[in-house]
RNA sequence: GCCCGGGUGGCGAAAUGGCAGACGCAGCGGACUCAAAAUCCGCCGCCGCAAGGCGUGCCGGUUCAAGUCCGGCCCCGGGCACCA
């Protein structure tokens, strides 16, 4: 592509507004901020308190960009796009009135950092620091607004104490159903004190019963340690011997191999450290009610955690108990047979010994089916019938047990009762194998006729299942009758059924699973956890931080490729210093021998809080002072939080759980961390691929006539996110250089709508340019430098200019559209060089100025100086909008005829309806478009416009 | 297949149900200049000499009036994978 002009000609003015220029402007400003301290916002109490007084009566406003991890590649054009747009909004609110806290951190731990030291076998910190060195730079030379004393890393000492000790608030409570939270409704955490002591003194028992005092120091420690909201259990995961660790699905590619290395991946149950979110379901659905987030987004939480109220149904069996989990336990008649997972644990001892060969085959077919596999075989249904029954409690009938790879392990409890004639792929299920079909809803006339199909409760006729509501029908034993009620009824009287006669109980089933927290790595936070004989124990906060201990190797040792029993062995194991230790707790045991937990925790971790830390950076005596924290929080938390939709599940999911149980202990005081969310787009770029399909270096690529060339060979333009990958990366230090921070600024601010995806034309940079060199000669003659503002008063018609631009600004900064309050400074600006060439009244371009400053605060500093002030117009009132000033003697009233536009006609403000209709018959056009027509109606708006509806 | 976005000039985009295309990029014409750059002035949806007609992915509907609301479909981007 076209490489920005990098240098103007020598001979233009000497101080006109160009890369040069802005440099030197920018650099000052920046400087000059740094010195005076311009960003840095006090805290009502604590090391950063200086100045709360004068602030103290102003609203506050959290800002929050997410915070990046410090790549070693720098930035691109698309990372600052969210980043401007936090400061433009928080600049906007400074000067309306706010004490905005708004800076950024790092997060910094993570695996890049890792495998870049096992590559290099230096310590990863050098190589972090480093790349956050790199984008402090970066960042500060694009003008951010953000207080520097509270810019953090998640790797710095201190926050490695502050994750610590949050994880040890969590690790040392447990989750109460019963007890009622701080909202009112059901559950909170406790601490696990409080559970300690309800055994101690009686009021719970083990689950045989047996009081504490019978119960040895294992089985205590045991019962309590299972119900931690972080606790260790078999789970099951993608093992990867030939990596020595757990691989992420994502990781692992569709023939079960690892994503790096290609080394085989084995899925077996581990030991790992979980945290308990499950507990939280309930209340991470119901409070999504609380934000004001996209709907999208909440929609995504919602979706992933995946609550479905419904029935656990016990069936029983030669071989023992079967519960299926179901949502519609009133089409219970209607199940004519059962379907376990292939992995079910009850199938061997349920399958009949005629069977065994082909059950036997069936599982290991479903076993080594991959995901693609199972996807190419669309819809036909495949299974295998044990040979084995299970007894229907409504009505005792023998319904058989088969197996199917449609039934996950994973979901619910593995088995399900299949309704088919009431869900559709029970229902194919049973056509492909000729299993019986029970209606026990009575659909409606109209389904069968969009079915073509002659109504009837005779399944034979249908074509699919029919899943809706309707009158329940065959369906009632001597103590349980459902027919005539409607799906509602029918769902509750069953499950009150079943209660009472022992077969099942409502419950609620959801997809969210409990959080594997546990990594076998070097570059993460060490758990502050020891082992005695017994189990984990806690550290007490008195020994935090537990450090990363010094190493060289860095790798977790790695196994046969095909050793699928092997164990994870973590850089943290080698060390035996470190992890073998004796410690006083002081818990009263005195100095013993104990090992340290040398699983890391994961990179969420870092990013679940660290909001609380922008509040407290250097505070470690707790997670914050309450009272600098309640200020920031206020009612509903971070008051705007921006970063991409990709982190839409999974880092909001965490960190709303950990803020929520910070919130049961009274640690934090808002129910939800974020009260506002909004994701910002990508920036994409052209990438270009050659004929190999390769992609080609896009800076490097040439356009001939429409024709895009590299190295003499055509190739071919795509679009995608801008980034390594695709070889199309613009830096931002490109764009400084060429246009300077302040126009790059502008131009990402004004490309489109915030939320949108779009793509970089570096060619369009240059209209932003053009914009603030338009600015610039308002105010400064670019041949002598001289401020050229007048004393002249505005005209009637400036200002309807100035005060249309404030109106349409200021409407459109709440909700964050910054690209169209640049097209109404634009058209102020227009009006100002077009109608004062040689210099425009400094009341018109004072507020102008202020406008620009949020967009290009360096501009707008330096000619907020020339124009004779000496304070930085950081906190100066943004210009106010005085409505009358709106008013005008006449209005502009389109004249439609039947919707179609025939005229524009300009009347006095205030006319009435009458008037209009008299002037828009007046009009001559209007009038020879009526020539030979009626006039059938007459709809006028006053103000607004005129229609006349003519045969 | 399901869920979530999105389809408006050559391009990025504007538009509380009320003048479609504000503002910008690119392009075209003019002024200034020996010339160019920069700047300034003008043009710039499509068809048509014009009058006028047609235009917001497609087909219908509601309305005096639809880019906007409703129903159905098509295409593009993202996510999920039989969730009982």
């Amino acid at each position: 592509m076209s490489s920005p002009q990098a240098t103007l000609p020598d001979d233009q003015p000497e101080h006109r507004y160009n890369a040069a220029l802005a440099d030197r402007i920018e650099t000052a400003w920046q400087d000059r901020w740094d010195a005076d301290g311009t960003y840095e916002t006090p805290n009502p109490v604590g090391p950063l308190s200086e100045g709360f007084a004068e602030v103290a009566d102003a609203k506050k406003l959290f800002v929050m960009d997410m915070f990046p991890y410090p790549s070693g590649a720098g930035l691109h054009v698309g990372h600052p796009l969210g980043y401007i747009a936090t400061d433009v909004f928080a600049r906007y609110k400074r000067m309306t009135g706010f004490n905005v806290l708004h800076t950024m951190g790092y997060d910094a731990y993570g695996l890049p950092a890792e495998q870049h030291a096992v590559a290099t076998g230096q310590h990863p910190l050098i190589n972090t620091e480093a790349n956050i060195a790199t984008m402090r730079r970066q960042l500060r030379r694009l003008g951010l607004g953000h207080d520097p004393r509270r810019s953090v890393s998640t790797t710095d000492r201190e926050f490695l104490e502050f994750t610590q000790r949050i994880f040890l608030r969590i690790f040392n409570s447990w989750y109460d159903p019963t007890a009622v939270n701080r909202l009112g409704g059901p559950g909170r955490a406790r601490p696990i004190s409080e559970l300690l002591e309800s055994y101690r003194t009686g009021g719970r028992r083990s689950a045989d019963g047996r009081p504490w005092a019978e119960l040895s120091e294992q089985e205590q420690r045991s019962l309590i340690d299972a119900q931690r909201l972080v606790y260790v259990a078999d789970v099951p995961v993608n093992w990867c011997p030939g990596l020595g660790t757990i691989v992420a699905n994502e990781e692992v590619t569709a023939d079960g191999r690892s994503d790096r290395g290609n080394f085989p991946v084995f899925k077996r149950n581990m030991r790992q450290w979980l945290m308990r979110i499950t507990a939280y379901a309930d209340r991470l659905v119901d409070d999504l009610d609380l934000v004001s987030w996209p709907e999208p987004v909440r929609l995504m939480q919602r979706n992933w955690i995946g609550r479905s109220v419904g029935a656990r149904v016990r069936f029983t069996t030669a071989a023992g108990d079967i519960e299926v989990f179901t949502t519609r336990p009133d089409t219970l008649f209607g199940a004519t047979f059962m379907v376990l997972s292939p992995e079910h644990p009850m199938v061997d001892a349920l399958t009949a010994e005629s069977q065994k060969s082909a059950v036997d085959a069936y599982r290991s077919a479903a076993a080594s089916k991959t995901d693609i596999d199972r996807q190419d075989e669309g819809r036909a249904k495949t299974g295998v019938a044990l040979g084995a029954s299970a007894t229907n409690p409504v009505n005792g009938e023998q319904i058989p047990i088969w197996i199917a790879d449609y039934v996950l392990m994973g979901y619910g409890t593995g088995a399900i009762m299949a309704v088919p004639s009431g869900d559709q792929r029970d229902f194919e299920f049973a056509r492909q194998f000729g299993l019986p079909i029970v209606a026990t809803i009575a659909p409606p006339q109209a389904w069968f006729d969009t079915q073509g199909v002659e109504p009837s409760l005779d399944t034979a006729a249908w074509k699919q299942a029919y899943t809706g509501d309707g009158p329940v029908v065959q369906s009632q034993n001597t103590t349980l009758v459902l027919d005539g009620m409607n799906k509602a009824e029918a769902v509750a009287a069953t499950i009150t059924w079943l209660q009472q006669h022992g077969h099942g109980a409502a419950t609620v089933q959801t997809k969210l699973r409990d959080w594997l927290f546990s990594r076998q790595r070097y570059w993460g936070e060490p758990f502050p956890i020891v082992y005695d004989d017994y189990g984990p124990v806690a550290l007490p906060d008195a020994m935090l931080p537990v450090d990363l201990p010094e190493t060289d190797q860095f790798a977790p040792r790695s196994f046969d490729a095909n050793d699928s029993a092997s164990e994870p062995e973590r850089p943290l194991d080698r060390l035996a210093e470190w992890k073998h230790v004796t410690l006083d707790l002081g818990d009263g045991s005195g100095a013993r021998a104990l090992v340290r937990e040398t699983n890391v925790m994961p990179q969420w971790a870092g990013s679940c809080t660290y909001y609380l830390r922008y509040i407290d950076p250097t505070h470690v005596e707790s997670l914050s002072v309450e009272e600098n924290q309640r200020y920031w929080m206020g009612e509903n938390g971070v008051d705007l939080y921006v970063g991409g939709v990709e982190h839409a599940v999974l880092h909001l999911l965490y960190s709303r759980f950990w803020h929520k149980v910070l919130f049961d202990l009274e640690e934090v005081h808002t129910p939800e961390p974020f009260g506002r969310l909004f994701n910002q787009g990508y920036i994409q770029a052209p990438a270009f691929t050659d004929q190999r399909g390769i992609y080609v270096e896009a800076s490097e690529v040439t356009e001939h006539g429409g024709q895009f060339m590299h190295d003499g060979q055509p190739v071919k333009r795509e679009f995608g996110k801008i980034g390594k990958s695709l070889k199309n990366m613009v830096s931002p230090d490109e764009m400084y250089q060429a246009y300077g921070a302040d126009t790059l600024r502008l131009y990402e601010m004004s490309m489109g709508p915030l939320e949108q995806s779009k793509p970089w034309d570096t060619r369009a940079v240059s209209g932003s340019l053009r914009l603030l060199q338009r600015i610039w000669r308002v105010v400064v003659d670019e041949t002598s430098g001289e401020v050229r503002v007048t004393d002249a008063q505005p005209t009637t018609p400036d200002l309807r200019a100035l005060h249309s631009t404030i109106a349409g600004v200021r409407d459109s900064m709440d909700a964050l559209r910054l690209n169209t309050p640049i097209a109404r400074i634009t058209e102020l600006t227009n009006h100002l060089t077009s109608t004062y060439p040689a210099g425009a009244p400094s009341v018109l371009a004072e507020p102008l100025v202020l406008m620009v400053a949020p967009f290009a605060p360096h501009l707008a500093e330096e000619l907020w100086m020339r124009l004779g002030h000496t304070q930085s117009l950081v906190r100066e009132p943004f210009p106010i909008l005085d409505p009358s000033m709106l008013v005008s003697d006449t209005v502009a009233v389109p004249v439609q005829i039947n919707g179609k536009l025939r005229t524009v006609l300009t009347v006095a403000a205030g006319s009435t309806g009458a008037q209009l209709e008299a002037a828009a018959l007046a009009d001559e056009r209007v009038s020879s478009a009526l020539v030979g027509r009626t006039i059938k109606k007459v709809v006028v708006v006053p103000g607004k416009m005129v229609n006349l509806v003519v045969g």
